[in-house]
RNA sequence: GCGCCCAUAGCUCAGUCGGAUAGAGCACUGGAUUUCUAAUCCAGCGGUCGGAGGUUCGAGUCCUCCUGGGCGCGCCA
C-alpha cells in the first residue's frame, strides 16, 4: 500500500496534534511561491481561536512538529509554517500511484453516486454547428471525469426533437419543400428551408400561426403526415450528427429528445395540479412564481392545449428521478438559459418536490463571432446563415496540421491519422481550456495557432515522452519497471512531482464545481513541467540508476497525461 | 426599465476556502539545437487587478454603489 495522498497525510497529522476543534483552522494551501514549502499553514485563525499572535503559534507548531516519513521538515516563517515533503516519498508516491493507477490517480471504485448529465442536445434537421459544441464537449468531458471518480453516470443527449422549432421546419417543408430533394440531402435541404423561413416568417406572421397547427397536429394526431415527416427527419438527424459526435469522440448513454416525454407530461401536470400550484392566465396554464422571487411565471400549457420546453422538462425531471435515483442532475446549458431553469427548480420547490436541490444548471458562455465591419464581438446568428460549421472548423484545423507536419515530421508513417487527432483536439482543448462561464471569441487565428498553450504543446509532450520511453526499451509491466528503484534521485524533478499531486484536488474541483478547464490547465502545467525538465535532464544518457529512475518518471507523466487528455476528450498520438 | 453574468499585462486568459513579492501563453526583443522530436526551452519587456467606498490582522477574491460590455425578461428553446 502506497500513500498517495500526501496532504491528507499531514493534515490529520496537524489534526492530531492540535487537537480535532482545531480542525476547521487547519486549512493547508500551496506557497505561490514553492521555494517556501511544499504546503504551507497559515496560523490567523488559529492564533484567534487562542488569542496568541500567529507568528508565536507558527514557531510553536514547527517546533513541536516531528519530521517522519513523509515530511521532512516543518518550519516556521512569521505567520506561516512551511513544510516540506521527503523528495522520495513525493516521488514514490505520485510515480507507483500513477503507474499502479490507484485512486486518486487512477479510477476510483463505485462511489454510489448517480449523476444524470443533460448535455450535447442539438435540434433536429439542422446543422450541427460551432454553437453546438460547447454544450458537447464541456458535457462529455464532466462525463468522463464522474466516471473516473466512481459515479454511476447517466449522461443524456436531449435531442430538441419537439415543440416549435421543429414545426417551423415543418412548415416549411409542408410549403415549399419537394420530396426528391429532401431524400437526396435531408439535412442540407432542411438547412435551406429554415433559413428561407426565417426571412419569410420575419414578414408574414401567418407562418409562425400556420407551425402552432402543425404542431398540434404531431402532439395530438397518431399517424398524420406531421408524425411521418417527424419520424424521418429525426432518423436522418441521429445519423447526421454521429458524424460529429465520432470525430469528437463522444458518447451518450441515453439518446431520449423532448419526443421521449411526450407520454409522460401528462402524469407531469397532474403533479402540478395536485401540488395546487397551477393557475389559468389568459387561457395559459400557468405557475405563478412570484413568492418565489422570480417575476416571471412558468407556462407549461398554451392557451391551445399544446406543451411547451417548460412543460417537457419538467417531465424529464420527474422522470430522471424516478429511473436514474441521481445525487445530481447536471443541465448542460448555455448561459442565456438561466432563468429557465431558476423557474424550474422554484416550480419545483413551490411544488415541495425536493427534487429542485437536486438540479444544477451548468452555465457556458457564448461562442463570439468578430464583425468584420464594427470589428465588436457578436453572437453568431445561425437564422442569418452565417453559422460556421463544426466540420468545416475541424477540417480547417486538421488541414493546418496536415502542412505542419509536412514541415516537421515529413516521415510520419501514419500522417493522416495523427493529423485528424490533433487537428480535432486543438479545437476541444481550446473550447476547454477557459472557465466554462467565459464568451468564447472565435478567432482563426487562436483557433489554428499551436504553440503556447494549446492542445497540440501538451500532445507535443506526450509524444517525446513516448518516443524516450520506446528508445529505453524499459520493461512495460509495472513492478519490473519499479523494481529498485533509488527515488532518491528524482529529487530533480520536484515541480513536476509536487503537479502531479495536484491532479486529485483538480478532479474533485472539477467534479464540483462542473469545470472541466481546472483537468486542462493542469495538462499545460504538467506538460509545460515536463518540457522544461527534458531539457534540463537528460534520460536515456544518464547514469544506470538515475535513468531507471528517469524513465519511471517518464511513464508516470506519460500516463497521467493520458488520463488527464483522455478526460477532456483529447487524443494523445504517440508520434507526431 | 428590471434581473443575471463578465471586467486582471498591448491581445487571450489562470489565480483553489480571503493569506507571503498578482502568474502563464500570444505578440515583441535577445539567447539555446553535432538533440531522448525546436509544435520545445531560457531570459527580457509588459500591471492603478474597470472606478469609488466598505468588511477584515490581511481583498484580484467578500459586500454596496458607479462605469463599460454581454445575456435574459408569458404562450420559442
Amino acid at each position: 500500500m502506497i500513500l498517495s495522498d500526501l496532504r491528507g497525510h499531514l493534515e490529520s497529522r496537524l489534526r492530531a496534534a492540535l487537537g480535532e476543534d482545531k480542525s476547521e483552522f487547519i486549512l493547508l494551501q500551496a506557497p505561490k511561491n514553492r521555494e517556501h514549502g511544499d504546503l504551507a499553514l497559515a496560523c490567523f485563525m488559529l492564533a484567534k481561536a487562542e488569542s496568541t499572535a500567529p507568528p508565536k503559534i507558527a514557531a510553536r507548531i514547527a517546533a513541536e512538529f516531528e519530521a517522519d516519513e513523509i515530511i521532512e521538515q516543518a518550519s516556521a516563517a512569521g505567520p506561516f509554517v512551511n513544510f516540506k515533503y521527503r523528495r522520495a516519498a513525493l516521488a514514490r508516491s505520485a510515480i507507483e500511484g500513477i503507474l499502479r493507477q490507484e485512486a486518486p490517480f487512477g479510477p476510483s471504485p463505485a462511489s454510489g453516486k448517480s449523476i444524470v448529465i443533460d448535455f450535447s442536445s442539438p435540434n433536429i434537421a439542422k446543422p450541427f454547428h460551432i454553437g453546438h459544441m460547447r454544450s458537447t464537449v464541456i458535457g462529455a468531458a464532466l462525463r468522463r471525469i464522474h466516471l473516473y471518480l466512481g459515479a454511476e453516470v447517466h449522461g443524456v443527449n436531449h435531442l430538441g426533437d419537439w415543440g416549435m422549432p421543429f414545426a417551423k421546419m415543418m412548415t416549411a417543408y409542408m410549403r415549399w419543400g419537394e420530396a426528391d430533394k429532401l431524400a437526396e440531402q435531408p439535412m442540407r435541404y432542411m438547412f435551406s428551408l429554415y433559413i428561407r423561413y426565417g426571412k419569410e416568417a420575419a414578414q408574414d406572421p401567418s407562418l409562425d400561426k400556420e407551425a402552432a397547427v402543425h404542431f398540434k397536429n404531431l402532439e395530438t394526431g397518431e399517424d398524420n403526415e406531421e408524425r411521418k415527416l417527424w419520424q424521418f427527419l429525426r432518423d436522418e438527424s441521429l445519423k447526421a450528427f454521429q458524424g460529429p459526435y465520432d470525430r469528437l469522440g463522444v458518447s451518450f448513454d441515453h439518446i431520449t429528445g423532448e419526443s421521449f416525454y411526450e407520454d409522460k407530461m401528462a402524469g407531469a401536470m397532474d403533479r402540478v395540479i395536485k401540488a395546487g400550484v397551477l393557475t389559468e392566465s389568459e387561457g395559459a396554464g400557468v405557475v405563478d412564481l412570484k413568492d418565489q422571487g422570480i417575476k416571471v411565471p412558468c407556462i407549461l400549457r398554451k392557451s391551445d392545449g399544446t406543451t411547451l420546453y417548460h412543460t417537457r422538462d419538467l417531465a424529464a425531471a420527474f422522470y430522471r428521478l424516478e429511473t436514474f435515483a441521481p445525487d445530481r442532475m447536471l443541465y448542460v446549458v448555455g448561459s442565456e438559459q438561466k432563468l429557465h431553469f431558476q423557474q424550474l427548480k422554484a416550480m419545483l420547490v413551490k411544488m415541495g418536490e425536493p427534487l429542485a436541490k437536486k438540479i444544477e444548471h451548468v452555465p457556458f458562455g457564448l461562442i463570439l463571432a468578430k464583425n468584420p465591419d464594427s470589428g465588436k464581438w457578436e453572437k453568431f446568428a445561425s437564422r442569418g446563415g452565417n453559422a460556421i460549421f463544426l466540420d468545416e472548423v475541424l477540417d480547417e484545423a486538421v488541414a493546418n496540421v496536415r502542412r505542419i507536419i509536412e514541415a516537421k515530421n515529413p516521415d510520419l508513417t501514419n500522417k493522416e491519422e495523427v493529423a485528424e487527432q490533433i487537428g480535432v483536439s486543438a479545437i476541444v482543448f481550446n473550447d476547454l481550456k477557459n472557465g466554462r462561464i467565459k464568451d468564447v471569441k472565435f478567432d482563426w487565428d487562436t483557433m489554428l495557432s499551436f504553440d503556447g498553450e494549446t492542445g497540440p504543446y501538451v500532445q507535443y509532450a506526450y509524444a517525446r515522452l513516448s518516443g524516450i520511453l520506446q528508445k529505453s526499451e524499459a520493461p512495460e509491466e509495472v513492478d519490473s519497471l519499479l523494481e529498485n528503484l533509488d527515488y532518491e534521485l528524482l529529487a530533480d524533478a520536484e515541480d513536476v512531482l509536487l503537479t502531479m499531486h495536484e491532479f486529485s484536488g483538480c478532479m474533485q474541483r472539477a467534479a464540483e464545481q462542473s469545470e472541466p478547464s481546472v483537468i486542462t490547465n493542469l495538462m499545460i502545467k504538467v506538460a509545460g513541467e515536463i518540457h522544461s525538465y527534458l531539457h534540463e535532464h537528460h534520460v536515456l544518457r544518464a547514469e544506470e540508476a538515475t535513468k531507471k529512475a528517469r524513465i519511471a518518471l517518464v511513464a508516470a507523466s506519460r500516463q497521467l497525461i493520458s488520463t488527464g487528455l483522455g478526460l477532456i476528450g483529447v487524443a494523445a498520438p504517440d508520434e507526431m
